[in-house]
Formats: C-alpha cells, sequence, structure tokens
RNA sequence: UGGGGCGUAGCCAAGCGGUAAGGCACCGGUUUUUGGUACCGGCAUUCCCAGGUUCGAAUCCUGGCGCCCCAG
C-alpha cells in the first residue's frame, strides 16, 4: 500500500462483503485515522431459490462490523453493470468454448472502476478493498509509476485477480492488508471483537457465490449433446451435455467408467481428462491418464494484454507467469508479437493451458499484468 | 441347439470351497475469491435364475435363461 500517503482525515471508501478480511481492512484504516467509509455492493440478483442466496447475511454481518468499527455503511448495487460488463462476457465465452476467469473482469470493470467512480462521487480520495496485495508508487525523474506487488503472505496471494488494473486505478486504490498474513488479520479481528473472526472464507464466483456450477450454467446455456471421442484413436466413448460444461484438463463429468482394452491385467483404470473441444463439430476430445502428453505444453499465445506499466516487457527477458490461478511462478519468456498478443514460453511443460484463462506475469515480486490464453 | 467360452456393483475386472480385491464412474468432504486439478472418505449381506452337494459355495453338480466365438 502506499503508506506515504497522509492519512490525516484523508477519506476513502472500503468495499466490503462480510468477510474477515475486507473488515480487517476497515478497520485498520479506521485506527490510522482515515475517514472511512464502508460500501456494501450488490451486484447479482437472485433469481434463485434462498440456497445459494447468502448475500443477506452478508449484509448484516457488514452492519454490525461497521457498527462495531464505527464507520458509516452504504449499499450500492451494481447488478445491471455487472450483468452488462461481466457476466455478458462469462456467458459468450462459456458459448465460445472458453473458459473465462470471470473475477478478473470483476475487479476491473466493477470493484475498480463502478465502486471507485461511485466512491469518488462521494467525495472520497481513494478506495481500499481486502484483497492481499501490495501497491507501490515508484518515482523515477519526477515521474511516479504505480506497481502491483504480490502480498507478503505467498499463499494467500491475490494480485493474479488484479492484473488488468491501470495507473489510475492503482493510484487510487489502498491494500492494507498486503504485508499481513492470514492468521494475523484472524487474530486483529478477534481482538477488536469483530465477530467475523472466524468465519469461513468464501469461494465461487464473486457476487454469485458458492453453487453447483454446472447446474448454474445450465440455467443460461441449454443442453447441446455431442459425441466425446478418445484424442488417441477417435473412438467414440462416451456422449457429452454441451461442450461449455467442460474445461480442458477437467475429469469429472465425463461419465467414462472401463473400457475392454484400456485396462492392465487386473482391469484397472486410468481416469479420463478433457484435452480438447471441437466446437464446429461438437465433439469432445478425452485422453487416458493425468500425465498424458496431450495435456502438456510448453508454449501459448495470449491476447487482451494489458500492462500495468503501459510499457511492454522485454522479449527474451526471463520472468515468471502463472497460467491459471494458484500454480506456482514458472520461468518464461515473453515475445510481444505485432498484431497485440504475446508468446508465452514456459520453461517446462504447463498442465491443461485452457483458452480463457488469464496467464499473470511476474517480475519477482511485481505483478505486471498479463492477458487471456487464446 | 455340433463344438468351445462366458455371465461378479453403472462400466472394466480379481477371486476358482472358507465366508466379495482393485480401477473407472458416481456421491460426500478438504483445498480454493473463476472454471478445473489434487487430496480424503463413501459406494455389492452379495456374485444371471432355480434346485442340489457340503459344517461352509461366487467358486463343485444339475436344469433353465442370456451373451460370445468356431463350425455349419
Amino acid at each position: 500500500m502506499s503508506s506515504n500517503k497522509d492519512a490525516g482525515g484523508m477519506k476513502v471508501v472500503v468495499g466490503m462483503s462480510g468477510g474477515v478480511d475486507s473488515s480487517v481492512t476497515a478497520l485498520l484504516l479506521k485506527q490510522q485515522g482515515y475517514q472511512v467509509t464502508g460500501l456494501f455492493m450488490k451486484n447479482w440478483e437472485d433469481d434463485d431459490d434462498s440456497e445459494h442466496c447468502s448475500t443477506r447475511q452478508d449484509l448484516v454481518d457488514v452492519a454490525s462490523v461497521c457498527d462495531v468499527i464505527g464507520i458509516d455503511l452504504e449499499v450500492v448495487n451494481f447488478s445491471k453493470e455487472y450483468k452488462d460488463r461481466v457476466f455478458a462476457d462469462f456467458l459468450s465465452e462459456y458459448e465460445a468454448g472458453r473458459t473465462p476467469n470471470p473475477d478478473i473482469l470483476c475487479n476491473s470493470e466493477i470493484k475498480f472502476r463502478c465502486f471507485l467512480d461511485h466512491a469518488m462521487q462521494l467525495g472520497a480520495e481513494c478506495i481500499a478493498t481486502g484483497h492481499y496485495a501490495q501497491v507501490r508508487e515508484w518515482r523515477n525523474d519526477g515521474r511516479s509509476e504505480y506497481q502491483l506487488l504480490k502480498a507478503e503472505d505467498g499463499t494467500k496471494d491475490q494480485s493474479y485477480f488484479l492484473y488488468r488494473l491501470n495507473q489510475a486505478q492503482l493510484a487510487k486504490t489502498l491494500f492494507p492488508l498486503g504485508a499481513l498474513y492470514k492468521r494475523e488479520v484472524r487474530k486483529i479481528a478477534a481482538a477488536a471483537g469483530l465477530h467475523v473472526a472466524d468465519k469461513k472464507d468464501s469461494t465461487g464466483i464473486c457476487f454469485i457465490g458458492e453453487r453447483p456450477f454446472r447446474e448454474f450454467l445450465m440455467r443460461y446455456l441449454p443442453t447441446k449433446p455431442g459425441e466425446i471421442r478418445s484424442l488417441d484413436d477417435d473412438r467414440v466413448i462416451g456422449e457429452h451435455q454441451g461442450l461449455m460444461y467442460h474445461t480442458i484438463g477437467q475429469r469429472k463429468g465425463l461419465h467414462i467408467g472401463g473400457i475392454k482394452g484400456n485396462q492392465d491385467e487386473a482391469g484397472e483404470h486410468d481416469a479420463w481428462y478433457v484435452a480438447k473441444k471441437d466446437v464446429k463439430a461438437n465433439v469432445l476430445y478425452a485422453v487416458q491418464g493425468h500425465e498424458h502428453p496431450a495435456l502438456l505444453r510448453d508454449r501459448l499465445i495470449a491476447g487482451e494484454l494489458n500492462w500495468i506499466a503501459d510499457r511492454d516487457p522485454h522479449t527474451h527477458w526471463v520472468y515468471t507467469a502463472k497460467p491459471r490461478y494458484r500454480t506456482p511462478d514458472m520461468p518464461c519468456e515473453i515475445d510481444v508479437l505485432a498484431d497485440g498478443r504475446a508468446e508465452i514460453a514456459f520453461a517446462e511443460p504447463q498442465w491443461a493451458l485452457t483458452p480463457g484463462q488469464s496467464v499473470v506475469v511476474y517480475e519477482s515480486k511485481v505483478c505486471l499484468g498479463g492477458g487471456i490464453i487464446l
């Protein structure tokens, strides 16, 4: 975070979800002397049964936390914007056979755009969220540049989800948890008497929440049955209900059991994994065994690039990159191509590189940006 | 209907007289601010059916039924 900013009375709006992280974020800023307002976003209208709707409880939690900390709470609804700028893309990507990461778009389009703009209208000078990441202002020749850094707690680092942010957005952002470890955050919450101290971390798509994913998709993308074939011999080995319900490297949901001739003497089988989608022919290609070579590739092309510093990375320079969230950084070289795309070559083959997912590039602790795998 | 082989959970499959391995699939959980992966756990009182032999059978015998192969 930009700790050199003077906290004296500075007005900051904190995005609060009802979890420990954003609660402690607000608490810390308040303690540091900021003038803090909590803002709860409701960005998804539940047309669902209430089974998966935890936002009601989340709002109750936020209100309680704000009360304890002693800050004002506001509620906004960006459902329309979320639907138009995040969810529409999410659906069209799935329809095109890719596997998008909606939370990345949600950050660049909602949290750090709609929310940021709204905070500015409220007279705030900056916003803060409970992300585990850091922003550093880098001064050089009288110019300043904002860098996005990994969190101190490497196991919780969320810079991956923030790689599409730009200078203007980072300039107005604080990540007070960036230097803390998760266990410390929970301890702080407990010490301050925040009842969310032990609340379970939330998962699932941001604002939509955890729910049976395939069923959820089916509500928007109708089934379209087709063949499942073995990539190796082109044999038909099953049927799928729609390519969009599967992703590269996926094992669950293929319903492929034992096949005569594909087992050892004792009848033991390796599991099958999705290796390729032929959208045009509506055929899903699968491969047997986690270590199958078809699941490994050492290079990829990425599009829709975003470089946080507004300049391309060096060609033939060794960086590291994550081809999906929560995989270790892998050494790689980047070749920025003429058409706004980039080729990334990894030192080691990567497992199940998936179109639609994001590759995020790092130079040590600094997140340089990234793009979407084509 | 001459000869041979086989019928074990949704699929593949061990067992060949001593009281149902294993894998895949599926389900549940853990991990996780996407999807996925990985990990852990669950999953046949019963072996095509009906009789019989035996202290005891999925395993032996008899008769059905159903598949497959070679002959015709």
